[in-house]
DNA sequence: TGACGTAATGACTACGTATTCATAGGATTC
DNA sequence: GAATCCTATGAATACGTAGTCATTACGTCA
């Protein structure tokens, strides 16, 4: 006989519409339209079809109905490989994708030198949509992207220079929040523990801790960690200790999190000795063991909005940034009980 | 002229390889030729092809190419969206496979019974390897999976049927270090706690633990969290004070962060009143301030033989189960100082 | 009853690529 | 110098689908 495809078991090649078809004694394109525009079919034909593509295990191709339709469904993320609140967001921005019914290409890279050819690789792809997820992706790498014309949403790096739209939280607002917290508290020295200088959100959260500081008579110096990571926060605690502050403000919660236990490796109570504060408001701020008192940020919601912008085709023409307040969590870590 | 495809800027219709044909003065299997198969183009026609790509600024199409030569490069995961635990899974997982030149498309769930539609979607992209990281997945939702040719891997759950390839840590001995350690401690009197006791990774660890247990004399009563999750872990803590055991064995990493946290909120020493136990080995569990002794899964290595199985085509008709010993780790969570 | 609109369906083509087949030069061999 | 072989290239086709256009059947209205 013509067809090779054996019915269940064989797992020869995948069934095509044209097998359900034949199966179903009629044409191919009504095969196509049962799945993709099931009201150009009459009730009867349809059931007939479906039966009959259960019966071969029949599912349309999603690459073919891709290239045929110039459309994909299909977004597209460049993530960091290491860091617990990538994860955290890529996890959220998955869920709000999935709700809207697109699929994730996940590309992932360990150095942003790796970026470039990351983003060839992405080209290759007609992704529907394409999430940045990193503060360490230039300008002209941005701009190279935005010729698809699919939407394109730096998470975490706001006003991507008006190329991208962006989605992210209010660094400079919610630093001031932790600021004033502190000195409410009664810090009058403290420190900033940056993760990379060179990062846009680490420079904003410096300058709003800084100015809010400042506008209280507090100076801020500036230690960087070197990374966003545990280890380099725990690395960190010596050159804290050297500067004996009040207070401590690490720019990411993971940092922190190396910083609270490096200092107390040091025997630096906190807080007696030193107040600690964090950014981000992973999960793990909020264990009991941990209760870092942190800035929160909504990442449920910044996934929604990231999740919007890159399903609505719109978007690609006209950026948009939306800059989304966090809250305040506070914690022991700044809860003096001397005061 | 004909084309209409302006360089760049425009953003129009991205550049095919016939575009790149006529601007390079070649044939369009010339150009396919030079991307796929360099080796069949002359020196100087290579040149003029790349340079002619690079002005049009063209990438391939990755869904065409998909299409005609039947092979996708895209590994599919289904993942579970909450978990510490599976997020580090699925970043070294994407990295080793970006290592291998090949993509990920993520499909996440929340509860176990969307997996069904799930998979149903997954089926619409032709990956050419699946990786199913939940041991929630019943043994028929594999076998349907199977029919696809392409290699499917479980993660975590071992001796999946013989239906797939599986990758795993060995669960069952890895407690016997676990509850080994625990009796040489000096513990006689313990308590397991389980995330969900239908999982079957979840069992084999506790019979692991039971049986080495129950070599030395000691009971090991069940009890369930009801998740995995550090919420029920911390809800545990009253069930296990009744029980006023010497020792908690907790059947994951997370939990028992919850657990450590809800038993101190209770007056309750550790380790001086109680000793705990976690397994993963999560990152959270090396931090000073934590220090908890688990087994720690060699995540990289169950990563990398994941992706080989995943790779090589050879292994969807020859389901191969890995399992791999994890380590034990030491932490203060056990170090009793009055022995 | 004939003209006409509507619903349902089939034949056919294009999406962008990889690959087979055929062809044209050169270099190599006897 | 002719027969042979290899390399580089072009023409043509197929992958599986969606959508356009044409066709049929049927109900409606004048």
């Amino acid at each position: 006989m013509a067809g090779g495809t054996e019915v269940p078991g064989g797992g020869a090649r995948p069934a095509t519409s044209t097998d359900v078809a034949i199966e179903a004694g009629v044409s191919q394109a009504t095969v196509a339209r049962t799945f993709s525009a099931p009201h150009l079919v009459s009730e009867g034909t349809r059931e007939r079809v479906s039966e009959a593509a259960a019966r071969l295990g029949y599912a349309p191709n999603a690459f073919a109905r891709s290239l045929k339709s110039q459309q994909s469904n299909v977004v597209g993320a460049v993530v960091p490989a290491y860091g617990e609140y990538w994860q955290n967001v890529l996890s959220a921005v998955t869920r709000e994708l999935a709700a809207r019914g697109r699929q994730l290409l996940l590309f992932s890279f360990t150095d942003p030198g790796e970026v470039d050819d990351v983003l060839d690789i992405v080209r290759q792809y007609r992704v529907s949509g394409l999430l940045l997820a990193s503060a360490s992706i230039r300008p002209d790498q941005l701009s190279a992207m935005r010729r698809q014309s699919s939407p394109t949403v730096a998470f975490n790096q706001p006003a991507a220079s008006g190329l991208v739209s962006s989605v992210s939280v209010d660094n400079e607002s919610g630093c001031r929040l932790l600021a004033s917290h502190l000195v409410d508290q009664g810090c009058r020295t403290a420190v900033f523990v940056g993760g990379v200088s060179s990062i846009s959100t680490d420079q904003a959260r410096y300058r709003g801790a800084a100015r809010e500081m400042g506008d209280h008579g507090v100076a801020l110096p500036y230690i960087e960690a070197g990374a966003f990571s545990y280890d380099a926060g725990y690395g960190c605690a010596e050159r804290i200790a050297r500067l004996a502050p009040d207070a401590v403000m690490v720019g990411s919660d993971e940092v922190a999190f190396g910083v609270i236990d490096g200092l107390e490796s040091r025997g630096i109570r906190i807080p007696d000795d030193l107040a600690v504060t964090g950014f981000d408001g992973l999960p793990q701020a909020a264990w009991a063991g941990i209760d870092l008192t942190t800035l929160v940020q909504p990442t449920d919601l910044l996934a929604r909005h990231a999740a919007e912008l890159l399903v609505d085709t719109a978007s690609a023409s006209r950026p948009t940034d939306v800059v989304v307040d966090g809250h305040l969590r506070i914690g022991r870590t700044t809860k003096r009980s001397d005061r």
